[in-house]
DNA sequence: AAGGAGAATGTAAACGTTTTCATTACCCTC
DNA sequence: GAGGGTAATGAAAACGTTTACATTCTCCTT
């Protein structure tokens, strides 16, 4: 078994000529110390190459200095832009993050956490599966947890979401005021909170209108099952004239499948996605969709888990909804009298 | 300060009425203790919401159960195949992993690296700028350490890369045999010894090529440059014929330009990249690239890392490169003879 | 010149585990 | 029923830090 380095506090103590006490004052704060001895130990800490043992250290100061963050998956631009979010974050203040991911039913969830709890300070949690919610008010109940994208079913904790519904319904609002009359939609995963909450705001719109058809097939928000929803889609009878993916993965998807079969987008299909992932808008054509602002949403979490880390008192139970907003391209057909391709 | 949760092993002890070491055999192996004993221990502890504290753990084993990966980046697809690989490979043999990005210059990869040190087994690094070899190989050389694409320059130590020269080799020939005779290359990032590579690829290609003419543009792997690249490109004189970019992220954003200017690919600009991210498939056209097994990558780092880790045995100098293959799709025009788009 | 304040340094306890070694309890064999 | 072997349990040391408290030293004030 490889060793954690084994220069020791005491090896730099003995070779500086000084206590363990002077030697950590000294690579520490630096407080307490002549400048010559603080540099002269740390002359002799570098020499001799003395890494701190941050177990040791975090017995004593009882912190880790690490945040623990659980997500349900690892596919695709979502969750490396929201990595990026947390992990920018979480490196400016000073803290380090272990990631987990591939969690989505509460014994899976419950035995993560139990893995991390002794060695982070709090978490940051994905859980979208509303099966996951009791595991994560007991999470959140007993440790410093934000969750994102938990709605208001954890309202006594600090949660994040995004206005899924409300985005929803403009982007609803939007394909029925272009006259589309066949709507289908490629759901999310099964038992997803975000996913339902969009198809909610999808089916409360087309309630609302006559002569709108809605129909609705199973996806799990992965490029692949866009493709494979479309290709069903269109080869069935009463063919869609837009398609309303649960988020921009599927989307891609969707359009590649469409285009294969020779049917063009917005003319004879129109697409539309949810989250504006950065490839969106470099699509064939680009993509009208909602915008998240997934990397903010990385930021916002980490921030508030640290801030109350920081002040030491519990996170209080706040609920901060990010709103959406309709981001306007070529896929809806909304520009469709322009034509999609000029000759050179 | 929020404090790691304080209910200790002593207290399980006295509650169950045994001393310390039993509750410890009891939680941990289960061996050497009653099956009673151990039962009514671990029923304790549940009860008593005890969680063992890792660091005082690693204080005594000597070990932390945890992998560090430093990455260079956090953009797009390619990043979170890489961590998935790895997450899963962790995960499956009970490690966890800490994760830090955005690490280019060696003093950065040096901050990183001293910073994770003292509470990581081992470490997974991709840093695949030039400048910042020293500093891998001063780590690699102290330090449980698998380098992700660093080349034949750290020979000593225990590295994993991409045939990225045979790749582009590979592609580039295949451009030649298409009939391409204005080749453009967005390159990588300046320093990036897998963009370097690819681009030497290409270069020994057309060198050995009559009338084929190899133009160069900066790039830095991101959809973004991409797309401006790929504006400049087609708005010069000599437009060309087919343009390479080194990675697929930028492809994507080339393809959106070309669209955008109403250029067809690939009729009027084959397009190819590098890479095989899962979105290429789904582009319009389809992307035809060189296929990279990233999440493979990933994998078998951090396999290797452990496995030293379980032996004890310090990691043996030992270079993989990974096969790449050529992706043949629509979009380098292979297939140009077919109609793109069939009418419905 | 003596006393005292304050800064620099040292001593030792404490953090929560695991594990070696010693001890006890138990069962089996004769 | 005694002896011996084995399985279960306990006591205590050790891991590498930080920090409260004690000590020494320096220098200033009177």
């Amino acid at each position: 078994m490889s060793r954690l380095p084994s220069v020791t506090i005491r090896d730099v103590a003995r070779e500086a000529g000084v206590s363990l006490a002077t030697v950590s004052r000294a690579l520490n704060s630096g407080a307490q110390v002549t400048v010559d001895t603080r540099d002269r130990v740390r002359a002799v800490a570098e020499r001799l190459g003395y890494v701190p043992h941050e177990g040791a250290r975090s017995l004593i100061t009882r912190r880790t200095g690490t945040l623990g963050v659980l997500l349900p998956d690892l596919y695709g631009e979502f969750f490396s832009e929201l990595i990026r979010g947390i992990d920018q974050t979480a490196q400016r203040h000073g803290y380090h993050m272990v990631l987990a991911s591939s969690h989505s039913d509460a014994r899976e969830i419950a035995a993560a956490v139990g893995n991390m709890r002794g060695r982070v300070d709090g978490f940051v949690v994905m859980s979208p599966d509303v099966a996951a919610l009791p595991a994560l008010a007991s999470l959140a109940s007993t440790f410093p947890t934000v969750v994102l994208g938990a709605g208001p079913e954890l309202g006594a904790f600090a949660t994040i979401s995004v206005a899924n519904y409300e985005g929803a319904v403009t982007m609803a609002r939007h394909l029925l005021d272009l006259g589309y009359k066949r709507i289908a939609f490629i759901r999310g995963p099964t038992g997803n909170v975000d996913a339902t909450d969009r198809l909610r705001g999808l089916r409360a719109v087309v309630k609302g209108a006559a002569g709108v058809a809605l129909r609705e097939c199973a996806g799990d928000f992965r490029q692949e099952t866009g493709y494979t929803a479309t290709q069903k889609l269109i080869h069935g009878k009463d063919r869609p004239d837009a398609i309303f993916c649960a988020n921009d993965a599927m989307a891609v998807g969707c359009i590649g499948a469409l285009h294969e079969a020779g049917l063009r987008v917005p003319d004879d299909i129109a697409v539309v996605g949810f989250d504006d992932i950065p490839i969106a808008r470099f699509l064939t054509p680009p993509l009208t969709t909602v915008r998240v602002p997934i990397a903010e949403l990385g930021t916002s979490a980490t921030e508030r888990l640290i801030d109350a880390l920081r002040g030491g008192v519990p996170l209080a139970a706040h609920r901060e909804v990010v709103p959406t907003s309709l981001v306007l391209r070529a896929s809806c057909g909304a520009n469709r009298r322009e034509p999609i391709r000029r000759p050179v």
